[in-house]
DNA sequence: ACAAAAGTGTTAATCTTACACCCATGT
DNA sequence: ACATGGGTGTAAGATTAACACTTTTGT
């Protein structure tokens, strides 16, 4: 094409996971350039042959070594002409969830490390503008929790309903009244007890419970809102 | 940047205007390329030192000559890598509502054609993937009318109550309660009465009323969520 | 026996839904 | 007087919110 456009692409994970009771994100250390030894999220530039998606893909697995759980657009970021110092670079910001079973990382090429910082402890500078998309895409969890079922990809497939609880108490930051949040999350019947009991040091021994993700899908086509509120 | 890279940049705005109780969406007329003479979203490359939403406004300034009521990103298209008969292009796709008091347009020079669609009789082939972009604007701004006050954003600083309804059964297809919308509506106290009438062919004369969007706001701070559904 | 977390019901208050008649104007 | 759309209340049903004690295990 002759338009002379010098505008790049790049795309950005914020990767969520779930570890410890505490929510954390995976930030990777710059190798090279001018923001050497700062943390980044993880991204790069897309190829010319590449969708977005198949790029956040490859970038998660080349830098990370991961494969996600949960992958949606977040927003674009384009509007700060200088977010980044090599040029004009527009940012496709993808949300990421994993389940906390596998938090294997590999560094790799464009990664000196790569590391979970809990949400509440990532560096205080962050390469580019990504300590603001951090923030947008802490908010997003935030208000995704409620109305869609993305709690359960970040918990391991059998989990505790103690863990789901807590899950929604830290990551929402509220109080909770755990017989109702039951009552109601079993309301749905998406949410299912196994016979199966998790270990657990003290107290009495708790079930373990599945999410039935395809009678979620179900009742979706069927009109069905998933919405979990609380004072 | 060195970086060798042969992607290019536009953004397309959706436009949405509510006239003669129906919802419109504006489409341009290709005036060269390959797609001559198809309609086409309000669009086109962003510049170099220009940010993502100066390149939307100066596309809708140029292209129709309007100015936008509201405006918000929608999705980022880009997975297709052949949406573009041109080259690679991404498209930042840009959500817009105008209100209908003034659909004034202007063609020039990017269009031959500039023109309000009914959004049930939009041609059946639009340029690129505009036709998939334009499902998505729609379906987010039904979705978006129940959780935020964006129908004021369609509709004439001041408006008869029925319209307001009749808005928000025409774009959400579905029937409604006038005593029990009315009712919901007024008890957030974000739309006045005013003290004049809005003039009508037949029937009893009608009070106007407005939205109160620094009221809005203000409640918007202290946390409360606009909502109005119904069966 | 005690510490620790799991599991479980009821009631009051609030919100939602369904429903129909009178009112003010123009013709 | 009639046609047209505007304006209004109530009661039943559904949902949400508040609240505390018993159970099972390990130590």
């Amino acid at each position: 094409m002759e338009l002379n456009q010098n505008i790049h692409v790049a795309v950005d994970a914020i990767v969520f996971g779930y570890t410890a009771g505490k929510l954390h994100v995976l930030l990777i250390k710059q190798k090279y350039g001018l923001l050497k030894n700062k943390w980044a999220l993880v991204g790069g530039f897309v190829k010319d042959d590449e969708s977005l998606v198949d790029a956040v893909h490859r970038e998660l697995y080349e830098e990370a070594g991961i494969r996600v759980n949960y992958l949606e657009q977040l927003y674009t970021f384009g509007d700060a002409l200088d977010r980044d110092p090599r040029g004009r670079v527009i940012s496709v910001a993808y949300f990421a969830l994993v389940n906390s079973t596998t938090l294997e990382l590999k560094a790799d090429t464009d990664a000196e490390d790569a590391a979970w910082f809990p949400i509440d402890a990532v560096p205080d500078e962050l390469a580019f503008d990504h300590a603001h998309i951090l923030r947008t895409a802490h908010q997003r969890l935030q208000s995704k929790l409620t109305y869609q079922p993305v709690g359960f990809d970040l918990l391991p497939e059998r989990f505790l309903f103690s863990e789901l609880e807590h899950l929604y108490t830290t990551i929402l930051g509220k109080e909770i009244d755990r017989r109702n949040f039951r009552k109601k999350m079993l309301s749905f019947g998406i949410v299912e007890e196994t016979n199966e009991f998790g270990d657990k040091k003290s107290g009495r021994p708790a079930k373990l419970f599945t999410f039935n993700k395809l009678k979620y899908n179900e009742l979706v086509e069927n009109g069905f809102l998933f919405e979990i509120n609380f004072a």
